[in-house]
DNA sequence: ATCCCTGCAAACGCTTTGCACATGA
DNA sequence: TCATGTGCAAAGCGTTTGCAGGGAT
């Protein structure tokens, strides 16, 4: 129910923002919109791909790099690059800004949070006097078990 | 005289390296190191190849790409992902670790050292009990100049 | 009926790779 | 000598683009 609410909300932005940017609302969008909201992890655009072509739906990939621009532009999307060669995605409504631990001889992400992060932004943005809009931040660690 | 001195320790950490690693000190691997030093901006290989080729040194892209690889695990270069689909360098020996602020609207680079970004290392090491051994952290801006 | 969107495949641009020749050790 | 390094061009690979047909409005 929470679930369904949470994606009818999330559908009702995409909507939105299509109608005020006047691009159409075609089918492509809305389940390239739902199965990226059905994912827990970070995903690429290939992987999304193969999992919408083995079930429902047929979007080809062209159509899928255009509708993710459109979800990073309506904020329903965040865009990473942890180091590899190829950019990954995740669903950012209902989802805090965070920021990822890349533990490197497992390949794992790990998420967290840090206030000082915002604080030494509103520094920067003090001494240049500028606008920040965003960051990035990943850290990159090997786990100590294996030791 | 400070200038060379300090070029004569940066080929040495790099004639100790290659020794180590039994790699061979070959002329090319030296020019594009001393390229690479003259520099006082991040780059990229393409910029460098250009710049190397125009000038004394003659060297391809691929051994370019390779040295570079030699120098980042050196420690003597560091490398950038500022969000374009290149990578960019910079010299790193006798130069603090600092982070990024892209500007947007200009595509001008500022560097900033924020002791916070420390503190929030070591206690995520401690969360995750993991050892972080390098970081990224790049904060995207405008200015607020042109309004 | 428009004309934007989609799918397909070709093109792109940075990076890597394969191979024949050159050279440091 | 001979394994490693270099240069060149081709291949790789994620992403973008061009174009003809299709569908939203």
């Amino acid at each position: 129910m929470t679930k369904n609410k949470n994606n009818d909300q999330v559908k009702d932005v995409f909507t939105n923002y299509l109608t005020h940017k006047n691009h159409r609302k075609t089918p492509e969008r809305f389940s390239i919109l739902n199965e990226i909201y059905s994912l827990e992890e970070h995903f690429d655009v290939d992987s999304l791909y193969e999992k919408m072509n083995k079930k429902n739906y047929r979007v080809s990939r062209a159509t899928i790099y255009n509708t993710i621009e459109l979800l990073l532009e309506s904020g329903l999307v965040r865009k990473h690059q942890f180091g590899d060669s190829f950019s990954q995605y995740e669903k950012s409504y209902f989802n805090n800004q965070h920021d990822h631990v890349i533990i490197k001889d497992t390949g794992e992400v790990k998420e967290f949070c840090d206030p000082r992060i915002e604080l030494i932004k509103k520094d920067i943005e003090n001494v240049f006097d500028i606008k920040i809009d965003d960051h990035s931040l990943y850290l990159y660690a090997t786990s100590n078990k294996k030791k």
